[in-house]
RNA sequence: GGCCCCAUCAUCUAAUGGUUAGGAUUCCAGAUUUUCAUUCUGGCCAUACGAGUUCGAAUCUCGUUGGGGUCACCA
């Protein structure tokens, strides 16, 4: 069985990157029928924060991810910590160390001057005697003193490190006895049945020392994917100065959850030429076998471009639905599918859609200067008033075509092209030159409503 | 700085050692549209550099350059 899990630490939010290593963890063990486990890594009780695994929980249920089990917290684990550092102390495998961090910093200082790597230089590896008097220990895992460990990572190959340019004794257990982090995840992945670990490539040079954990405390190791990075547009790991890093904005800006996790998907992953993919195709699919090496720039043009393809293919009622997120109540309108069909075509995200719903629905309270210098001149006004003539004796006016009818009726009675009566119509309805097709909009308004806006006008 | 990773159009990516190096987004042009958008068609644009191996290299090897990550009693 592959079980996969979401390691977050509590920062308050989720972060986009990091709801593409859960897509991916989640994907993967969808597919093989495998287990999704979340797990808060909090022990740093300084930025302990609650109300952060709420908010990746609300996350998740945006975007349709869903973990197996319940959460498990490391703030509440701490006893288990305890008992296999214990067990390492017992072995002979650990060791506590009475250092002080003044000491530490004297030798991290020394070494720096004499241009070596600051490493704890083992002094209480093999300590027998007493330990000095009012200190608390630290404890340290005996890593390996020379050799090197190989990282079999599924996405990298074979990462080979050398024992001595990376490793020392380091600390598993602070001197108050909380475990430090290389250690709990070791013993939590170990513990909870993780199969297959994928999650950022910022984590590779942490894997050795979590691998002497794994070793040291006889577990099997996990399968690696260290998926690369986002980059923003510098190129640098994308950080909250880039913006939108926290999920729950995509919800604000509008972004159906189905197009971001395309998106994401497809950062780093490909399925030859394959741009779409549904929930059901990635899951069929996705194998982080397939992830590639290189770190990846994160570009909102194909975000949009995707967003707009699922807002055109979304259906009229779950729109209507979505759209009420961003103040637009349609439920009741008896021309709400006129209205969507018009405007799903046109919209690259949800909050766009709703600001054209009111541009179409509420009467202009201006009309756009350049557009009335451009579009409505001395004869426009004899032009929309026939137009208006005409629509008050024509009966039955519902769909846009009966629309077009009047409008195909006056432009051929006074001999003008389309533009003469559609540019100055399109002001009075919409305040400015763009928007969807006027047949459209009258049909959505009504008659008593079009002939109101081109009074309106008239009377500017 | 030590260690590790990475390198195909601007961006996301494809290419059993043999392709006119393909697709998508962006951009540009044309068509459609009363307008804008959509849609359709077309166009511009890439194997970082240098050696080597090979009949043949984007692909394998080495080097150079560039970029990124990481080096805590943070996670």
């Amino acid at each position: 069985m592959i079980v996969t899990r979401f390691a977050p630490s509590p920062t308050g939010y989720l972060h986009i990157g990091g709801l593409r290593t859960a897509l991916l963890s989640y994907l993967w063990a969808r597919r093989n029928n495998g287990k999704f486990l979340l797990r808060i890594e909090d022990t740093d009780f300084s930025r302990n924060d609650e109300a952060a695994a709420l908010a990746i929980v609300e996350a998740f249920k945006w975007v349709g991810l869903e973990h197996d089990g319940t959460i498990e917290y490391q703030s509440s684990r701490l006893a288990i910590y305890q008992e296999y550092a214990q067990k390492l102390l017992d072995s002979g495998k650990a060791y506590k160390c009475y250092m002080s961090r003044e000491e530490l910093d004297a030798l991290r200082e020394e070494q720096s001057a004499r241009k070596e790597r600051p490493k704890y230089d083992n002094r209480y590896r093999d300590f027998t005697g007493t330990p000095p008097e009012g200190r608390e220990a630290v404890i340290r895992i005996k890593a390996p003193l020379e050799g090197s460990i190989t990282v079999h990572d599924g996405v990298k190959g074979d990462v080979v490190f050398n024992v001595a340019d990376i490793l020392d004794d380091f600390i598993i257990a602070r001197a108050d006895g909380t475990p430090t982090y290389n250690f709990v995840v070791a013993v939590d992945d170990a513990l909870m049945g993780v199969t297959d670990v994928i999650r950022g490539d910022d984590h590779l040079s942490n894997t050795p020392k979590q691998i002497v954990v794994y070793e040291a405390l006889g577990f099997p190791i996990p399968r690696f994917f260290h998926v690369p990075m986002i980059h923003n547009h510098e190129g640098k790991k994308l950080s909250k100065r880039d913006g939108a890093t926290d999920v729950m904005m995509y919800k604000e800006m509008g972004y159906a959850p189905e197009a971001l996790l395309n998106f994401l998907v497809r950062l780093g992953w490909s399925h030859g030429d394959q741009e779409i993919f549904s929930m059901a195709e990635m899951l069929e699919l996705f194998d982080p076998n397939d992830i590639n090496r290189s770190a990846s720039v994160y570009n909102v043009e194909k975000l949009d471009w995707l967003n707009a393809h699922y807002i055109k293919n979304t259906p009229n009622d779950k729109l209507c639905e979505l759209l009420e997120f961003h103040g637009v109540m349609l439920v009741s309108h008896d021309k709400r599918e006129i209205l969507l069909d018009a405007l799903k075509e046109r919209s690259k995200t949800l909050v766009e859609m709703a600001a054209q719903i009111n541009e179409i629905l509420v009467r202009p309270a201006a009309f756009d200067e350049a557009a009335l210098k451009k579009g409505y001149k001395e004869e426009s006004k004899a032009i929309l008033m026939s137009f208006a003539e005409a629509l008050k004796n024509s009966a039955e006016l519902h769909l846009p075509s009966d629309y077009h009818h009047v409008m195909e009726s006056i432009v051929a009675q006074l001999e003008i092209g389309f533009g003469k009566i559609g540019q100055p119509l399109r002001i009075a309805l919409m305040g400015k030159l763009s928007g969807p097709g006027l047949d459209t909009v009258m049909a959505i308004i009504g008659v008593d409503e079009t002939l109101a806006r081109i009074e309106a006008l008239l009377k500017h």
